[in-house]
DNA sequence: TCTGGGGTCCTAGGACCC
DNA sequence: TCTGGGGTCCTAGGACCC
């Protein structure tokens, strides 16, 4: 068995955590996060849960609660949370030899030798408070030798408040306590299905599935839920990932504001995933060879009719250069759209990377020759469109862009944008 | 009227080869 | 006019995560 330990260091209801945190009016005030284009809550603060907001409910579904409970929405500020999160994850790695960024908002930690120091608790404790000072995030630390105890642990520092907001699983008769409080739903990688199957073979408690035989597991469900139920009985197999992996897929998509009936909204819409999945991919600093377009109609509208499809081609050779991916886009959207239709989402993916010079074209291919301008164009527009957003853009993405998403409840971005920067009166 | 977006991994099954 | 069995590769779909 591995010798490990990890922590789990996960920020409470971090997007709401970062609306509050530039807005000192709210301390008590219920706030929650909308999702793109406002459709659904997916954060909440911790006045909002009380008064019983759910993960993930769509909005007008709680609009009434919340205009009877004052509870405030936000739109999504995606700026301003992937800045706050690379200020909380740089603090771990000041603290900390090896971090892995699991999310935006929690971090798996590598405590081996810490605990030669100082105790694991108080180490949990010092993170909480220099998190807490530094930056005005509140933070709970699960420690354990697994990821996925560490992370039930992190759940019972953030469920029982006296806990100081730090549990030191280590031990193996409170690793079996606290496995025997949770239903097995809450264990790391048992979803929904998961859960229902096990349940039907009598496996309720998360400490039912550690003591469940592990080749009984493996037979009657995966590899993985056999993985999972060794790292409930505290062997490490889930090692921890500084390096973040290269990307095998990039997928640039989103619902529409309004329904979209005519062809060049469409085209518009297309190109503008086209143009932010290859930034994204030259961001990656690789070339991809795969590209797929697809659209579809809301699947929860019985009053639309249902039409979903997509379409996929391979380039001779790969690339990154935006323009080759927009006029070949265009081609397979030739080829799917059909007039009559609300079309509610669509979307580009981009797969099959190499890195840049290492393909190695066929016989009969006509690869596209990168010239050296065209990569520089690309670079430069790249340099522009990070500094002021949408400085450039290609005329088919449109100006206007009538069908992009809602947000209608959007916070300024106070740490990205100079001219939003907070103000103390 | 109003239901997110972006990922990964695993498995089963078909095609194809010897 | 034979039809077994094993291997590999690819793809679609399912399940999970935040």
């Amino acid at each position: 068995m591995s010798q490990g330990i990890f922590a789990l260091v996960d920020c409470n209801n971090f997007y709401a955590s970062c609306e509050k945190l530039f807005r000192p009016d709210l301390v008590n005030t219920p706030v929650v996060v909308l999702s793109n284009n406002d459709g659904c809550v997916v954060a909440r603060s911790k006045e909002a849960k009380k008064l019983g907001v759910k993960m993930g409910v769509p909005v007008f579904q709680v609009r009434e609660l919340m205009q009877k409970h004052g509870i405030l929405a936000f739109s999504s500020n995606y700026a301003l949370y992937a800045d706050m999160s690379q200020r909380v994850m740089s603090t771990l790695e000041s603290m900390a030899p090896r971090v892995e960024v699991y999310s935006i908002d929690e971090a798996f930690l590598d405590l081996t030798g810490v605990e030669h120091s100082q105790s694991l608790t108080e180490f949990g404790l010092s993170i909480r408070q220099v998190i807490q000072k530094c930056i005005g995030i509140t933070v709970c630390v699960g420690i354990a030798p697994s990821k996925t105890l560490a992370k039930l642990a992190n759940h019972a520092a953030k469920t029982w408040h006296k806990t100081g907001g730090v549990v030191d699983l280590t031990n193996r008769d409170r690793q079996r306590k606290l496995l025997a409080l949770l239903p097995v739903s809450e264990v790391w990688g048992i979803g929904r299905k998961l859960t229902k199957r096990l349940q039907q073979l009598g496996i309720d408690t998360a400490l039912q599935l550690a003591d469940a035989d592990p080749n009984y597991i493996w037979q009657h469900f995966s590899v993985v839920v056999e993985r999972t139920v060794r790292e409930l009985n505290g062997e490490s197999c889930i090692a921890l990932e500084e390096m973040a992996p290269t990307k095998k897929q990039i997928i640039s998509s989103r619902a529409f504001g309004e329904r979209i009936t005519d062809k060049q909204q469409m085209r518009e819409a297309i190109s503008e995933y086209i143009s932010r999945a290859c930034k994204k991919l030259r961001q990656e600093q690789q070339q991809a060879k795969h590209l797929t377009v697809f659209l579809r109609t809301s699947p929860f509208s019985d009053k639309d009719a249902p039409y979903s499809a997509s379409k996929s081609l391979e380039l001779d050779s790969p690339c990154s250069d935006t323009r080759v991916f927009l006029t070949k886009a265009m081609r397979l959207l030739d080829g799917l759209w059909v007039d009559g239709y609300r079309y509610a989402k669509a979307g580009v993916m981009l797969a099959d990377f190499y890195d840049p010079g290492v393909y190695q074209p066929g016989l009969f291919d006509d690869p596209i020759v990168q010239k050296e301008s065209d990569q520089a164009l690309m670079q430069l527009m790249d340099k522009l469109n990070t500094k002021h957003a949408n400085t450039i853009f290609f005329a088919s993405q449109g100006a206007k862009q009538e069908w992009s998403m809602k947000r209608e409840l959007l916070s300024p971005a106070y740490t990205t944008n100079w001219r939003e920067l907070p103000v103390a009166k």
